[in-house]
DNA sequence: CTTTGATGGAAAGTATGCTTGACATTTTTG
DNA sequence: CAAAAATGTCAAGCATACTTTCCATCAAAG
């Protein structure tokens, strides 16, 4: 799996600090997902989508097979 | 999360274990779904909602808070 | 150059998703 | 009704998401 999450939290011109503490998660979780080093559990995708105001699908590209 | 894995997978007329082997899960984790046991990782929920033809929020319902 | 803010990333621990295996209960079918 | 198919659910174990703590790197600013 893919994501945009740099790209999009970079246009809203805010920090991985400012976004973890919006979402309630830590830094490191924010950094985590941006450099691909794990995927989101589904309620943190919600969340994530929720907070840009986007679908799931526009900001987690899943990619076939494992 | 609420889901409607369990109305869905009816409408197609396919049991637990077909969808179950359909996406290489096994069949606890279907019904552990449907009966809300706990929520999918978002690798399965973007299986599941591709192999119905559907978006993640379709089929799953995210609800504020915990 | 020194400090500060933002990011990368490792290590160890906890929580949860998912597996296999087993057995009970419910539903369907002959 | 009796047999078979579908579903519910538990337990133990493994994989992964996420946490806290800590340290390193880099860029911007004083």
């Amino acid at each position: 799996m893919k994501n945009r999450l740099e790209e999009i939290r970079k246009q809203q011109g805010i920090t991985q600090e400012e976004l973890a503490s919006v979402l309630e998660v830590s830094r490191q979780t924010i950094g985590s997902l941006e450099n691909g080093r794990y995927n989101p559990s589904i309620l943190l995708a919600f969340k994530i989508a929720r907070y840009f105001g986007m679908k799931i699908e526009d900001i987690f590209i899943y990619e076939e097979d494992q």
